[in-house]
RNA sequence: GCCGGGAUGGCGGAACUGGUAGACGCAAGGGACUUAAAAUCCCUCGAAAGCAAUUUCGUGCGGGUUCGACUCCCGCUCCCGGCACCA
């Protein structure tokens, strides 16, 4: 036992504190991960969304790191070898933006503000394992990339193809569908601009179906631990909808106009036929009508340049085109109409204005026929006034009438079946990935176009196709397609010159597989080393923000399937999904908004650390709000987060009293009891739900009752001591620094805090006698001590002894009685 | 419109599978220590009534189930996030 000498008070002086042991940590590697085979522990891989280089680490990064360290620290200290790594997502646009305003090569700029976050997050003392850092602009990880995408060119899941794309002026490139948001760029909010450009592409499509089914496993109900809100969106995105192809004739043509739909019950309704403004139907029929040619050319521009596309006006043409009923052998018109999508289904649709909101209000428009041929049970359904859009049973239908809507739909089905005009079919909303896109600072797309053998894919030997480092861009286009020593090359395959593409892959390639290129980040051989696959995946906890959900995370569960099907692991080994378990964290707001430089509400990480030290930092971070809700930032906060720091840390002055005296064995014993239910408060919240915001404050209580406790005997200071050193270590993951501080001082060597904790005593929870408290009619009414394990007829018993519990008793007669253990006694009473 | 999530003190938020509503923290008020300030410590802190013990009301609104409802069911209102002419 130390003696008082020794625990002299030192104020907490965290700066002195953190640099100390962030230095120490790093001479030991104790936050490597272990590949070693022989290592028994249990891996565990904790893994935040790794960041964009963009100068300065925010707060919204430090929220998401703070939490994926408490869980990375929290489960080495349950004895886990947990991989936790960091790297870069370091080529984009930024870097190209800032390099035409200083008028130095994005290179430089993504490199120094790389070393310059690398300060940051070591600052915040991160236990992250420094040895596996990825950078993504160097081509040690791009080649691989390119390596997957030859690969997925011989499968024939990337392919080139002219088709309608979104445009972004200001970015000077294509985006992909997943990134435009409400008509406009995502990164720059300008509204996109429709092309018709030759791109590369990625069967995403393939996948629709497995991207799908495999969400289950994600879901909560299946085991998994991914938001309902995210698993809603990506299966939102995908857009599977089940439904009947089925094809008209033209009159006096051979033409065939298919169309989609999920409603073949109402065939016997349709009054028209509306096309896309983009359908050959269309462009056939503009090229004898100047007036159809103009408004094809205005749909053309009108659909992106309105930014609200939902309230815009139905407008549409005939094309001067009769369709042929299949059923009925009747001709209807064939319309181009502006609501109508070329990219999805056939581009074309059947129109039933009677059961469908959006062909009724054109019909009325146009005054096209409104044909009613569903009705409900009752027979009284009109569509004088809007569609009938429930199922329903069928009338004016002909042989299909009195059938109901799903007999109907087969029925039907079936007959057009029968006679080769219709087939079922399934639809996605899900389109491929564009992925070119016309951009500098970005991993070259490895494909060579050769005047005689076409697009050419580079071949293995000759990868990684480097992009050159030292460009500089201007602001027009990229200057990789003025690069001279860059483009030209002989073509692989005939030897002849050619030139390279210029266009560069979308930085979301990257993003989309550097979590399986940790496990074995530095391998020179393969895109990732199989056993490493085998030993690290899935990824056990992933961290980030909601505003991904749909881009990266879908992204990323696409590729853990290609890097799959190439053959680079076995699924049923490592897994179908890359991410078990994920945690979108909120949103970090001052006065209620989120801090961003554009808005210039930000606070400064730095100051933050240099003013309180980063151990409070965090431990506000974790403590302010629960981890998925929004963050307020508060000065406030900030100070009692350091308050409670400082009050632990004069915690030991209380190791200097004498222990003169008997022990009052009450107390000693209620102490021991808060401290283990505190240890398993704690690790509740870790095992579940993240609740660090509950953690912290179960903390916060036991810190209140050490201070509290009168110490007066040796076995009072036995159980404060323990009490403490619990303490310290459920500290360890928030504020490590400190615990790590705090332990040295109760004699602790360093992996003693970090790498050991605490266990509950099941016996120490026990108590002989337990407050029950007394209902009447399930109000509260008195408080009684009865022992732990009392029955209820002594309990009642005991509760009529008590003077409060008597006075409501008076003049009734007790109808019932409910003891819950442990907890309460309610009488049901009513008068006598 | 559709999908998801919410609504609890002055504020952020607690409340295990239905069982003491408001843990913990912030803010506020009062007090102690100090020449003073900071720091620290103690007390009060949902509303109403009362000197008090205590009582009544209270988890967005209206119903219901139950001995007992923030929690479950039915019907709403409002807020936030996502998607949106998807045939």
């Amino acid at each position: 036992m130390k003696h008082s000498k020794d625990h002299e008070q030192q104020p907490y002086n965290a700066q002195s504190i953190e640099t100390k042991w962030q230095k120490k940590w790093a001479e030991s590697n104790i936050d490597d991960a272990c590949d070693d085979i022989s290592d028994q522990r249990e891996t565990y891989y904790c893994l935040e969304m790794f960041p964009y280089p963009s100068g300065n680490l925010h707060m919204g990064h430090v929220r998401n790191y703070c939490l994926g360290d408490a869980i990375a620290r929290y489960k080495r200290m349950q004895g886990f070898n947990v991989l936790h790594p960091i790297g870069w997502d370091a080529f984009g646009l930024p870097a190209e933006n800032a390099a035409i305003e200083h008028q130095r090569p994005p290179a430089e700029w993504t490199y120094a503000n790389i070393d310059q976050m690398r300060g940051q997050l070591k600052r915040l003392g991160l236990s992250y394992d420094w040895s596996r850092e990825i950078t993504t602009c160097k081509p040690e990880y791009y080649r691989w990339e390119q390596w997957l995408f030859i690969k997925l060119i011989e499968k024939g899941l990337a392919y080139q193809k002219e088709a309608e794309v979104n445009w972004c002026n200001p970015c000077h490139t294509v985006l992909a569908n997943e990134q435009v948001e409400d008509g406009a760029c995502w990164r720059c909010k300008t509204p996109v601009v429709k092309k018709n450009l030759k791109q590369w592409f990625i069967k995403i499509t393939d996948y629709a179906e497995q991207l799908l089914d495999d969400l289950e496993q994600l879901s909560t109900s299946k085991g998994g631990a991914w938001p309902d809100k995210v698993i809603g969106m990506q299966r939102h995105w995908i857009g599977k909808s089940s439904g009947v192809e089925i094809s008209f004739n033209i009159e006096h043509s051979d033409e065939v106009l298919d169309i989609f739909t999920t409603r073949p019950d109402t065939l016997m309704g349709v009054s028209y036929m509306a096309v896309a403004a983009a359908h050959p139907l269309a462009i056939q029929a503009a090229q004898n009508n100047t007036e159809l040619a103009f408004f094809l050319k205005e749909c053309a521009t009108i659909s992106t340049k309105e930014a609200d596309i939902a309230t815009m006006e139905k407008k549409g043409m005939a094309l001067g085109v009769n369709a042929i009923h299949p059923i009925t052998g009747e001709t209807v018109p064939v319309w181009v109409a502006n609501f109508v999508l070329m990219a999805y289904g056939t581009g074309a649709v059947m129109s039933v204005p009677a059961h469908d909101e959006r062909d009724f209000e054109f019909a009325k428009q146009y005054n096209l026929n409104i044909k009613q041929v569903i009705t409900n049970r009752t027979g009284d359904a009109n569509v004088d006034n809007a569609a009938f859009t429930d199922t329903g049973i069928l009338i004016h239908s002909a042989a299909f009438n009195d059938l109901d809507s799903e007999q109907a739909k087969q029925t039907i089905t079936a007959w057009l079946a029968e006679r080769g005009k219709g087939k079922e079919r399934i639809q996605y909303r899900l389109r491929d990935w564009l992925i070119s896109r016309q951009r500098y600072w970005g991993a070259p797309i490895p494909v060579i176009h050769c005047a005689d053998c076409g697009a050419v894919a580079v071949p293995e030997k000759d990868l990684p196709v480097v992009l050159p480092e030292d460009l500089q861009p201007t602001g027009g286009s990229s200057p990789l397609a003025e690069c001279e020593a860059f483009l030209n090359v002989d073509c692989p395959q005939c030897g002849r010159a050619a030139q390279r593409e210029a266009d560069t892959f979308d930085t979301f390639m990257e993003s989309s597989w550097y979590m399986n290129r940790y496990m074995s980040a530095h391998c020179d051989t393969a895109m990732v080393d199989t056993n490493a696959m085998q030993r690290w995946a899935p990824v056990d906890q992933y961290i980030g923000g909601v505003e991904h959900a749909v881009l990266h995370l879908l992204y990323a569960r696409f590729y853990h399937k290609l890097m799959r099907d190439v053959g680079l692991f076995d699924g049923d080994k490592v897994g179908h999904e890359p991410f078990k378990n994920l945690l979108t964290q909120g949103m970090v707001l001052l006065d209620g908004t989120k801090m961003s430089k554009s808005r210039g509400n930000t606070v400064d990480p730095n100051t933050i650390i240099t003013l309180y030290g980063c151990d409070t930092a965090r431990l506000f971070t974790l403590f302010a709000a629960p981890p998925e809700k929004d963050l307020e930032w508060e000065e406030s906060g900030v100070e009692g987060a350091h308050r409670f720091l400082n009050r632990v840390w004069r915690l030991f002055e209380k190791l200097n009293i004498d222990i003169a005296n008997e022990d009052d064995e009450k107390s000693v014993k209620d102490l021991r009891r808060i401290t283990h239910m505190t240890i398993e408060k704690v690790s509740r919240a870790f095992e579940h739900g993240f609740a660090f915001n509950v953690a912290i404050a179960a903390q916060m209580e036991l810190t209140n009752a050490l201070q509290a406790f009168e110490m007066t005997g040796t076995a009072g200071k036995a159980a404060f001591i323990e009490g403490l050193q619990a303490l310290v270590k459920m500290l360890a993951p928030f504020v490590p620094h400190f615990a790590c501080e705090c332990g040295e001082r109760l004699g602790f060597d360093q992996a003693a805090v970090i790498m050991s904790w605490p266990t509950v005593d099941e016996a120490a929870l026990l108590q002989d006698e337990i407050a029950l408290v007394v209902q009447i009619q399930g109000k509260k009414r008195a408080e009684i001590m009865v022992p732990k394990d009392v029955d209820q007829n002594t309990a009642l018993a005991l509760a009529k002894e008590d003077p409060s519990v008597c006075k409501w008793l008076q003049g009734m007669q007790v109808v019932k009685v409910i003891l819950v253990k442990g907890r309460l006694l309610n009488i049901v009473v009513r008068p006598a």
